[in-house]
DNA sequence: CCTTGTTATGTCATAATTGACATATGTCTA
DNA sequence: TAGACATATGTCAATTATGACATAACAAGG
């Protein structure tokens, strides 16, 4: 079974969902299209890892709604305790900085703003993350213990702003190089 | 053209290189393996953004020597002012660290380790190759200037260096919560 | 002497991923 | 009222990436 059904199986191990949410969900852990997804929950199906219940709906189209079963989370608790590989990162700005010494200094420039306003855009976004887990939560955050749902998400959350921040400071290093 | 190739192109506007050395260099930006590289250079070169020439070698096979063509510099120059799109960042320890509640701590904790194990032999790796560009380097890394072959390396290392550092604190902040 | 490892290039089947096409309902805006 | 957008699911061709197989020369170690 491939990295991304076992990110399927993760996401159900905390909510029911449709295909079509798990789509928007995953996302930041490992980015596929619908038409990645919907085929892998069929086979998940198969396979007995999942479940769904059709739902009628009259305002929007039906749906089909997912849930973990026992040999899903079997299956599940058995990854994770799997060696993981390291991460693949293909990073295509880190290639074009590589040889940033081709073009101008002003598109080079330009170049760095536009990834810093992208950073920005994804603090802001994160940000906005963070202060809807602390409503969500009913205790402090740093607080929470492992076994608790909105553990994974605030440590993770956490990691991400930290690494924006790093990124940020990056940007704003990296242009004053160019001055 | 996809990223790889433009990647590939990147390289060799340094260095001319074999496909064998292209595959090693390529690793921390994209990772590639030869099966990729070799018939991409086959089409690089059909296109006419590289040019090679065989060197025969008595103690070891035969070498093709890639470099670039001014077709493939002006294609690579084009390409590095076209917007680039966000990294589709694939993080499976990520997804591990999202429903870490489905084991015990200390399988978490084991987790941890070998991630942090794992950070610190990068993290000594990035180090020497640290140390080795201030060898190579004619004048002070900070002094580098844009145009120099070297700055990108520079620049990149000391991002990737960081980011080491916060995935470093991260681990130990992460391991403090599980004890 | 034999196995393993490094250098070096290549092909091919399979797997993973993307992008396009397809359908259907409802809302909101021009 | 036509077009765009969000929800919702699905298929399929094409591209991208991996893993296995193949060959070959030399070095090093057991």
């Amino acid at each position: 079974m491939n990295t991304l059904s076992y990110g399927l199986l993760s996401l159900l191990s905390k909510n029911s969902r449709t295909g079509y949410e798990l789509m928007q969900h995953i996302q930041p852990f490992w980015p596929a299209k619908h038409s990645q997804i919907y085929p892998l929950l069929a086979q998940l199906e198969q396979k007995g890892c999942v479940e769904f219940v059709h739902v009628p709906q009259s305002d929007k189209p039906d749906k089909k709604v997912y849930s973990l079963t026992d040999t899903g989370l079997k299956a599940l608790q058995e990854w994770i305790g799997m060696p993981t590989d390291a991460p693949a990162t293909r990073d295509e700005f880190a290639l074009k900085v590589y040889c940033i010494g081709l073009v101008s200094k002003a598109e080079a420039m330009k170049m760095l703003v536009e990834r810093e306003d992208y950073y920005i855009k994804r603090k802001v976004h994160y940000t906005q993350s963070f202060e809807k887990l602390v409503k969500l939560s009913e205790k402090p955050l740093e607080e929470l213990e492992m076994d608790e749902p909105l553990f994974g998400n605030y440590v993770l959350l956490r990691k991400a702003l930290h690494k924006l921040d790093a990124d940020l400071n990056w940007c704003e290093w990296m242009k004053s190089k160019l001055k």
